[in-house]
DNA sequence: ATATGAGGTTACGAAAAGTAACAAGTATAT
DNA sequence: ATATACTTGTTACTTTTCGTAACCTCATAT
């Protein structure tokens, strides 16, 4: 188990975008800011793992937060320039996909 | 928790590739087949993980296991054309992390 | 017969994910 | 004043996946 001559930052970004959901809430965001509730009803992502996700990806410069004091309150979660960066790996995931995945293959060895 | 529009495809690629340490291993198999024992001591990945996430990529039909009986036996795992398919992933993953992860970044959010 | 090397597998504790129930803040209705 | 509703989470608990280390198999070499 040793890590040799691989690129620190394309492990580290590869660790991030390989944790599960966070392709996919960035694919939603991608299509422009959304809410807590807009992500959680169009991803099959319960809200603990949201929430967790969601911080991450704030922490990560990924994403950001902001509240508006509506009411009840709304919360709009954006792409920063870094998060809208990598608009070409999920349009690249979505050509591969499209190509090579065949739609009855349901998900991967179970 | 639906899932409502999203691709299936695209889903289920995205589920795919963001399993722990595929990225990484489909990265080194890019490069040419490689070994088992090669690819343990070239990724900071565990023996059974290895073999776990390897098997995968074979069901999945992403990479093919060749035995050669030589002397110990020797085993080479190559992608299939499904698996070099994602070249353009993986480069477009490089490309945002080199511009855009910062070298002390040690790893996402714990 | 024992040792060596490659390629795994098994067993088991630790960490992460999934599920469901509940809580905080604010506004409107009674 | 109290109750109800809505959004955005959080807590408690179970299940699945990961990580580590020890072990197994097959073939040759000593």
């Amino acid at each position: 188990m040793k890590s040799e001559e691989l690129c620190p930052r394309f492990e580290s970004g590869m660790e991030l975008l390989s944790k599960r959901w966070t392709g996919l809430i960035i694919f939603r965001l991608l299509e422009g800011s959304q809410r807590f509730s807009e992500l959680e009803s169009s991803l099959p992502i319960s809200g603990r793992l949201l929430s967790e996700r969601l911080k991450e990806l704030e922490a990560a410069g990924i994403a950001t937060r902001t509240v508006y004091p509506d009411t009840p309150v709304r919360i709009e979660y954006e792409l920063t320039e870094k998060g809208r960066a990598l608009h070409p790996v999920i349009t690249s995931i979505r050509e591969w996909a499209e190509k090579w995945v065949t739609p009855d293959e349901p998900a991967p060895t179970k």
